[in-house]
RNA sequence: UGGCCCAUGGUGUAAUUGGCAACACUCCGGUUUUUGGUACCGUCAUUCAAGGUUCGAGUCCUUGUGGGCCAACCA
């Protein structure tokens, strides 16, 4: 955005270091490497944007790899989805590569480590090996299969491949130290067999490689300069190295794995498991659900992929655990919307009023200035009458001096139009105000120029004309959790923290010019907040979520009371 | 009872690599305003603790404390 100088991040500080000590900038070579198997989400979306950003940066190609290593859970269905959201963020990849892509390449690395002695076929059970394997405090133990002699590894990993044993049955392992510190450098598995078909290399394999075995040697493949991942992998780096020191060619780029703490959000989940989990209970109606921390949900809440982007760039990145609290996100929205959202008038707590002084059946076409932060924006026109509706929250009877809204007997400006002043008010039997008659200042039309309409008024309300008013659905959200960190309780489920009110639906009433939203556009209905036509809106039944509501700090005040 | 990683306002990141702790959000207070929005101004820290090295330590060393990760044929 800018070409000030910023303060680097320790990722930048590594890299800048690497060009210093020689590293050609041309090499510099990036991915971002999501497995196919859930719907990315706002964690994402920092990689993401941490990746392609120092792709950007560095003029330097990104990949984006699908790292589809396990037939049994990854699915076409989401290697679309994953595309669809990366390019929605803005970002274009250099080439798109999955990892299954190598697998002919692994294979014949992993014949070579056999031959090398390196390898070797264990047949015991996952509870045996689990056994051997030790503790993080106490040190494994060979198991009997260790020192098989090449030929026989050879042959019993060729008959894995061919598919002559079940699941289980065999597995090869790497021979590194039972008795390492480092619990991956303890004879890791780098492959089983699977008997089930590939989204994409379908039943050509029945062996396939583990995670460990799969992404330094793809990394090197694709000669990625720097492959950065969360903090969980930085125990697999030393088994990330120790592969690759077994295939390495020394004039070509060797990868570098460097590790950044996961970002965390407030008052959401974000594994896939529990998003699954909010999806099959019926919690949320879908993985694009707007409450939702997905890439789709938030899109369809109305995010704009500058507020996410913006979002990633302020909360930087470093090896801490952290907690961002959600009203950093707010923030973002709140910033990029209040440049580029078209103003409009909702009602959508409606309460009366009537004009009485106002000739029956007249109607004015009033010019609203479409958003006062762009001045290329224009300007619209919205009927004006003798009924109209505004928010019940905007009048009351009698109030003090701090409630600048419609009172009896006082004045307020009707925003784009007059001002009135509350003469009267009719109530139900309970005693709750139905209608409020008014009279207006006829010489206070907005944009007049008058005396009258240059008058300092301290409210201004939002209001439309009740005869022209369209219904809508006005779907209101707020937090999924009650509990900012729901799944961090030793002792409660974060099923338990969902909140039962984060979505009212109601019936707004919205000014005439909104006929013909269509899906994703995104409003500013004044004094509320933001809002985007939903994917379900149709021209006979307008549909829209609340993104995120304006500031208020007449509720803050309110709260104090 | 092992190994590794981390520790800077309420939150998230900075600090020219040993030289006046900065930026953004939040909160609170104020100015402007035909959105109680926006914009603008102001308040909020002896950098986890204790020692040490140094003219000088958020930064280097030692110890402690607190948090995280590691025992899937997941990634």
């Amino acid at each position: 955005m800018s070409d000030s100088p910023k303060a680097l991040n320790f990722i930048e500080h590594i890299i800048e270091e690497d060009l210093k000590n020689g590293f050609s900038k041309n090499a510099l070579r990036f991915r971002f490497p999501p497995e196919p198997n859930g719907y990315l989400h706002i964690g994402h979306a920092s990689s993401i944007c941490l990746n392609f950003g120092l792709g950007e940066k560095y003029n330097a190609p990104v990949n984006l790899r699908f790292d589809d290593t396990n037939p049994a859970k990854e699915e076409q269905e989401y290697v679309d989805a994953i595309k669809r959201d990366v390019h929605w963020l803005g970002y274009n990849w250099d080439t798109e590569r999955y990892s299954s892509d190598y697998f002919q390449q692994l294979f014949d690395w992993a014949v070579d480590l056999i031959k090398a002695n390196k390898a070797y076929v264990d047949s015991q059970s996952s509870e045996e090996m689990a056994i051997q394997k030790g503790t993080p405090t106490e040190p494994g133990i060979n198991g009997p299969y260790r020192n098989r002699t090449v030929d026989e590894n050879l042959e019993l990993f060729q008959a894995m491949k061919d598919g002559k044993f079940q699941e289980g049955e065999h597995v090869l392992r790497a021979k590194i130290d039972m008795a390492s510190t480092n619990m991956l450098m303890r004879d890791p598995i780098i492959y089983r067999v699977l008997h089930s078909a590939h989204h994409r290399t379908n039943t050509d394999w029945c062996i396939y490689p583990m995670y460990d075995w799969t992404h330094g040697e793809s990394d090197y493949i694709e000669q990625v300069s720097h492959s950065l991942c969360t903090l969980e992998f930085l125990p697999h780096r030393e088994l990330y190295n120790w592969f690759l020191d077994q295939i390495i060619d020394k004039n070509k780029v060797r990868p570098k794995q460097r590790e950044f703490a996961r970002r965390n959000l407030s008052h959401t989940v974000v594994s896939k498991r529990k998003l699954l989990k909010l999806v099959e209970e019926g919690v949320v109606n879908g993985w694009d659900d707007p409450r939702m921390p997905t890439i789709s949900g938030l899109r369809r809440r109305g995010y704009t992929p500058e507020s996410i982007r913006n979002f990633a760039d302020t909360i930087g990145i470093a090896k801490r655990d952290n907690l961002i609290d959600v009203s950093l996100l707010e923030f973002h929205v709140r910033e990029h919307l209040n440049k580029v959202a078209p103003r409009v008038m909702a009602v959508l707590d409606p309460l009366k009023i009537v004009i009485i002084n106002y000739p029956e059946g007249e109607v004015e076409w009033l010019s609203a200035e479409n958003n006062p932060e762009d001045n290329l924006a224009g300007y619209r026109e919205v009927p004006f009458s003798r009924e109209l509706f505004i928010e019940k929250a905007d009048f009351r009877e009698v109030a003090n001096k701090k409630f600048f809204r419609l009172k009896l007997g006082k004045e307020v400006r009707l925003k784009n139009g007059y001002i009135i002043k509350a003469e009267s008010c009719t109530k139900d039997e309970h005693g709750n105000v139905i209608e409020v008659q008014c009279t207006y200042d006829k010489k206070s039309k907005s944009g007049s120029g008058t005396a009258e309409s240059l008058r300092k008024v301290k409210g201004t309300l939002h209001w439309v004309s009740t005869k022209h008013a369209i219904e809508a659905e006005v779907r209101l959200y707020d937090r999924l959790f009650t509990d900012e960190s729901p799944d961090t309780h030793k002792d409660k489920d974060f099923m338990d923290f969902v909140n039962p009110e984060s979505l009212e639906s109601i019936t707004g009433y919205l000014e005439p010019s909104l006929k013909d939203a269509k899906p994703l556009h995104r409003v500013q209905f004044q004094r509320l907040g933001y809002f985007c036509v939903d994917k379900e809106s149709t021209n006979e039944k307008l549909v829209f979520n609340r993104t995120v509501g304006l500031r208020d700090s007449w509720a803050k005040i309110e709260q104090k009371k």
